[in-house]
RNA sequence: GGGGGUGUAGCUCAGUUGGUUAGAGCGAUCGCCUGUCACGCGAUAGGUCGAGGGUUCGAGUCCCUUCACUCCCGCCA
């Protein structure tokens, strides 16, 4: 038996009554009555009610101890009268009338109360992360993703995969995201990168012949937060496989992503087999490759309308004739919405720096006609056109944008968001997801006009690769593929490029020669050399993976200890100065601060 | 690097058109209270209104600059 306790605060029943117990944990609450306390001890598990009334020696101590002050607490188990059982909590039914106590661990005058479900600036939850982790919503958080991650292990060891550790101080690499550099003692002037992803390595363990591993891969990006991204680290479930193609790894990923979410949520999934989205597609129906599938909504390309003679919306013709397209979002049974609904739609529009969204509605009264501040630039039979490309129906609502395609895809998208906020049509009782597959292999850097990957430079390029269809490189597919979940991008991964000849081939259309990628890739295009096995991976983020299933919009709810916007741990005072010798032995030096 | 939001007591917030001595709840301290579970009641302490500058007879409130936090864009193979 522990010195400290005999039971947890969430152990205690009916059936303990009379016991002699003892008792540890958190004063989470005290409720004076003046000649009677109620304590309310809780730990990691639970809450349990004690109480003592003035006849006990310890009781003036007691109710004059702070809360959040740890104690050790010796009782008795007692039956609550009926009408005070509280069945809010497990142990409601009984209380532990205090002998004795002791404070196993005092406390100072908190600087935010743990017992309240009130909203806490960020600052002050991440300065105080320890006293923010007791509190009720983010410990269950922190709890569940030590869950899923157990699940996640044994799931992929029970699929026979391996787990291994890759290491933490690699070599930094040309593509990707901005390297965390660390300096080399005995290497002066050179340097380390932390991972942003184990890549390489673990396309060298497939080479080794490990056949299938896996790891909860801490990654390392020098990127701005967004609320679904941390700065600095974070998590993926980094998965291989050996002799494998496409549909092997859809098959492995979906059961495990189906299981997890089964197992974790009561939110219904939209649809077990995942569907699968082309890249091309998904930037046209939903103008983006993370599309929110919940969202009804779907984007349309209505160009050819505007070169019609029976369209006088002169605007967009003379954009369309120099080559800008127009795109559209169809809302159903629309006709009734308020003026209001309408220009605030394409007033935000404005403010995202669009040029706004047009809009009309199409009635009829009984002709076919649009309704709406541009709805008389169009005929009858240029309305009806309209419908049939859209599949829009009378009492329906347009909303249209002319740009370039890139400008186009993107108010569109957030239009999409937007609108179907606007009308209520997200269901958030649901996990949509779903594969994007097809990305290009290649795209064009719109400033610099270079060709670039525009993925990963190690993904295998599809179809029978002869010089000629080399010669077009932006035509390219790759076996590259993203599950989305709800908007949100849930993991990337390929099918590998094992082939050396073809790789640097790749990489010459990228404008690096045969030396830069010997040099940048050595570890890989080395192995490659020496039979390698056809291979393929993916990575699903664990945090967002963990975010979804907690309901929670940021990261940092399910993260334990996270940095700030400006990747500053508020708690441990990182990042920190650090003293000249510790420079000198680096050989490093600082430029004067400004 | 750019745009939006926020910043008032330890914490969460209110503060009207610029007008007397800046308020509330929780927390803290003190007192009363034997069945609460957000216990109740009374009192006390607690403020560089993020910082600096300006306009004004007068600024928490208006203007400028700046800082912090946050959301978004850029960025994230």
């Amino acid at each position: 038996m522990s010195k400290y306790r005999t039971h947890t605060c969430n152990e205690l029943r009916k059936d303990d009554v009379d016991k002699k117990v003892f008792l540890s944990g958190w004063i989470n609450k005290k409720r004076d009555h003046g000649n009677l306390l109620f304590i309310d001890l809780r730990d990691n598990y639970g809450v349990t009610q004690c109480i003592i009334d003035k006849d006990n020696k310890n009781f003036i101590n007691l109710e004059k101890t702070q809360l959040e002050t740890v104690v050790k607490i010796e009782g008795k188990v007692v039956a609550r009268s009926g009408d005070t059982v509280n069945k809010e909590i497990g142990t409601g039914e009984i209380e532990v009338t205090i002998d004795s106590y002791e404070v196993l661990g005092s406390c100072k005058e908190l600087p935010m109360p743990v017992f309240s479900d009130q909203e806490y600036a960020e600052e002050i939850r991440l300065k105080y992360r320890f006293l923010d982790l007791r509190r009720k919503k983010i410990h269950e958080n922190i709890i569940l993703r030590s869950k899923v991650i157990s699940h996640i292990r044994n799931e992929m060891t029970k699929l026979g995969f391996l787990e291994f550790q890759t290491p933490i101080l690699t070599s930094s690499s040309p593509e990707g995201a901005r390297d965390f550099l660390v300096p080399s003692r005995l290497n002066p002037g050179k340097f380390y990168a932390l991972p942003q992803a184990p890549q390489q390595f673990k396309q060298l363990i497939m080479v080794s012949g490990f056949d299938r591993y896996f790891q909860i891969a801490p990654c390392f990006r020098d990127e701005d937060a967004r609320a679904d991204r941390s700065p600095g680290e974070f998590y993926q479930l980094d998965l291989e496989m050996s002799f494998v193609d496409q549909e092997d790894i859809f098959n492995v990923v979906e059961k495990l992503m189906v299981n997890t979410f089964k197992t974790f949520s009561h939110k219904k999934l939209l649809s077990e087999k995942f569907p699968r989205i082309t890249y091309k597609d998904a930037m046209l129906k939903y103008g983006s490759d993370k599309p929110d599938l919940r969202n009804p909504l779907i984007i349309n390309d209505i160009t050819e309308i505007f070169t019609r003679e029976d369209v006088s919306f002169e605007i967009f013709k003379k954009l369309v004739k120099s080559g800008s397209k127009v795109r559209c979002v169809i809302t159903k049974n629309t006709k009734d919405k308020p003026r209001s609904f309408f220009d605030n739609i394409d007033k935000w529009a404005k403010e995202q720096g669009a040029s706004g969204l047009a809009y009309f509605t199409f009635e009829k009264d009984p002709e076919l006609s649009g309704k709406g501040p541009i709805g008389k630039f169009f005929s009858k039979e240029a309305l009806f056109e309209i419908m049939n490309l859209t599949n829009a129906e009378v009492g329906d609502s347009i909303f249209l944008a002319c740009g370039k395609q890139n400008e186009l895809e993107k108010i569109t998208s957030q239009a999409r968001n937007k609108i179907a906020e606007d009308l209520n049509l997200i269901d958030e009782d649901v996990f949509a997801f779903c594969w994007i597959v097809d990305y290009p292999m290649f795209e064009k850097d719109e400033v610099t006009n270079k060709i670039e990957f525009s993925h990963n430079p190690f993904s295998m390029p599809q179809g029978d690769l002869t010089e000629k269809k080399l010669e077009n490189p932006l035509e390219l597919l790759a076996y590259q593929y993203d599950i989305v979940c709800n908007g949100i991008e849930l993991s990337s991964g390929a099918i590998r490029n094992h082939k050396p000849e073809l790789m640097y081939k790749l990489f010459s259309l990228a404008g690096y020669d045969k030396k830069q990628v010997d040099e940048k890739f050595s570890g890989m295009i080395n192995a490659l050399s020496y039979g390698a096995p056809p291979h393929g991976g993916i990575a699903p983020g664990i945090d967002r993976i963990v975010m979804l299933l907690a309901n929670e919009k940021n990261i940092r709810e399910v993260t334990m200890f996270p940095m700030n916007q400006n990747a500053q741990d508020l708690m441990m005072n990182a990042p920190s100065e650090v003293n000249p010798e510790q420079l000198k032995e680096l050989n490093l030096s600082l430029k004067n601060k400004k």
